[in-house]
DNA sequence: TCATTATTGATTTTCATTGACCTATTGTTA
DNA sequence: TAACAATAGGTCAATGAAAATCAATAATGA
């Protein structure tokens, strides 16, 4: 089991994702007893990694079945074309948006290497300014400011999906 | 009776999809007694089968005669009009609906092909959100919020259908 | 400090399998 | 024709297996 961080729920999503990676299909199949027993750790673990880590904002299907030969299956949506991934970040976006749920979307799309950090960096910053600017300059409330971060990071990853 | 798994209730599934498919019409009859030979297992494990794999939610009709030349017969429906998708959506979903029964209702949609990955993947976004959000802001029942759920749902699935 | 995130274990729910008993249909016979 | 026998499917409850939930606590980070 590789070297561990001091994270278990780190190491579990980092083994789950390694797992989806290395297989042919978009998708797994797991027991969830035994994957508790491989980290030494109480079952009910893996439901809150699968809870905080494969949502679907994240791209990610969880399916499961109980009682004897019971499993949990984990599917990986793959954005396919251009037109596809604009229409994607347009559904997930909306037409409102807060900044806490901006940056768990800029997150999620570092991590599966749709930007780099870098770029992750400087779209929290301007979403992180416009906020302040609606807040504490013009005095906005906070459902005209969720329609502007909506339309800035909007306007942001559509640009970076076109080069 | 090809490769068996350790699951008795998948590979009768199997089994009798396979017959399905394999049928020009869209249905099936069947004797109880005797596929339960073939599996070697006792009858009333048929009906369990039919009863949580061959389901209206599923796509599927089953009807039946007992004593003398008994059978069951499994129809594999295909709405045609929009007007029928219509029905079945609100048949299907109600009133009042759990979170896990809507995710439940998306798997199956999305594996008869009436809806894709994608647009599963967002339909469980919204519920999620929407059951997030009345359980932890406006604090609603379970009761309440499984009205709201269903009523998301039914508007998210309609909106697909007439498209 | 305060809020969020992670960990644990007790309890609950769901699923699969089996068998005993129930009901419906058809055919046979007094 | 009434009664009965044979046939075939249905229902239900018990059992064991495995995952989900929930609340309490601990650890981490701002």
């Amino acid at each position: 089991m590789q070297n561990l961080s001091q994270n278990l729920t780190q190491d579990i999503e980092k083994y789950i994702l390694e797992m989806l990676n290395s297989e042919d299909d978009d998708f797994i199949k797991l027991r969830r007893k035994e994957l508790a027993e491989t980290f030494g750790c109480v079952p009910s673990q893996i439901n809150y990694v699968l809870r905080s880590r494969f949502t679907p904002e994240n791209g990610f299907l969880v399916e499961s079945r109980r009682g004897g030969n019971g499993f949990i299956r984990i599917v990986k949506i793959s954005c396919g074309s251009v037109e596809e991934k604009l229409n994607h970040i347009d559904d997930l976006i909306g037409d409102y948006i807060s900044e806490r749920d901006a940056r768990k979307i800029l997150k999620a799309f570092q991590e599966r290497d749709l930007i780099t950090m870098r770029e992750r960096l400087l779209m929290e910053i301007a979403i992180r300014h416009s906020e302040e600017l609606g807040r504490d300059i013009f005095e906005l409330p906070s459902n005209k400011r969720g329609i502007i971060i909506a339309e800035t990071l909007k306007r942001m990853l559509h640009g970076l999906m076109l080069v």
